[in-house]
DNA sequence: AGGTAGGGAGAACGTTCTTTCTACTTTGAG
DNA sequence: CTCAAAGTAGAAAGAACGTTCTCCCTACCT
């Protein structure tokens, strides 16, 4: 696609994600991205088009790293522990700030708003695809420990960028292993 | 207290609580609660003051229910239950919109923030008063437990008003259970 | 050669935001 | 009775918001 569009979403998205989104203007975006008003307007609808587009790329980037991880793992217990080691390793980040659909949310409490339904899509995706790769480990059914991994995913989104991401990770990592441990006794 | 302090404060409550920090105006406020300009801006240094008056209110509400639960326990693993109960419960409530705190900073990312400060304040004694009380079931070290309750609590409170509250409290509960099972063995 | 899409520059719109101000009224305690 | 605190009412300041607009330039495609 276009450089000033590129420019224009990696800026929006790094703001967006950093600061809030209603906390950042149109016009901070603009300057920082090095972008004029027109041809923002001309690449998207609005600012909250701008915030959908941002929304769409962190769906896009989560479900690539799902599934490289899965794919990479020898078998089905080690795929889950995959999933749970890329959020335990993103938690880390210099930068991070949370979940950025968990974070939206909070700034859209509207259900009926595109924002808030992009991350209603985006979570249904997340939990089927838990709950799936949770299901091949085991005969049980999955449904409650699909819910739980996510409980777990979500709490520790939340919490590493509030204490320590270090001993975070490790909890939740050790979480997850309770699960597995729960499901191929 | 003054009686339009009271409404102020409990109107400004309902409006941030149900719509967000941001997305609500002073305007709006001072329009639902039935007070004037001059009245708020006497008894509230801003807007700001009015969010932080708004968390700490959030604050006591939550110790007091905590406190109430440990009080009405029988035993220690009981009052562990109870409060993960008192969670449960108030999942369910209508028009619940996720946990005051972790919605707060999503809107206030600066850690440097009064309002991002008192989140941080309000944690580390929730933090605390689980470790606390988990370390009075079983002899081993409660640190890591604690830091798993909490983050199951922040994951329910996250997932409860995104998904049916009904099998996110099930499943928080039975996760719980599963941390005092393995204290007590 | 000419048309079209993409981008730059900036003025301007109307709205909303938080805050401050003046002026008048009510109320309760000393 | 009086004074001060607390309330009502409304104007207004000044900034920031998202959006729309016009005008001009460049690059590419046919």
């Amino acid at each position: 696609m276009s450089d000033a569009r590129n420019r224009l979403l990696g800026t929006a998205s790094r703001l967006f994600y950093g600061e809030g989104l209603h906390s950042v203007g149109v016009d901070r975006i603009l300057a920082e991205a090095k972008v004029t008003r027109a041809t923002m307007y001309r690449h998207f609808a609005g600012k909250e088009d701008l915030v959908l587009a941002y929304l769409a790329e962190a769906d896009r980037a989560t479900r690539q790293n799902v599934d490289a991880g899965v794919a990479a793992a020898t078998n089905d217990a080690d795929a889950v522990r995959a999933v749970a080691r890329g959020i335990a390793g993103h938690i880390q980040i210099e930068g991070f700030r949370g979940c950025a659909f968990l974070n939206a949310v909070a700034e859209y409490a509207d259900p009926a708003h595109p924002v808030h339904r992009a991350v209603q899509a985006h979570r249904q995706w997340f939990l089927d695809t838990v709950t799936d790769l949770l299901a091949r480990v085991g005969n049980a059914p999955a449904e409650l420990d699909g819910r739980h991994f996510v409980m777990l995913r979500d709490g520790a989104m939340a919490a590493g960028c509030l204490a320590d991401p270090g001993p975070i990770g490790d909890t939740f990592c050790e979480a997850v292993e309770g699960i597995l441990r729960a499901r191929t006794s």
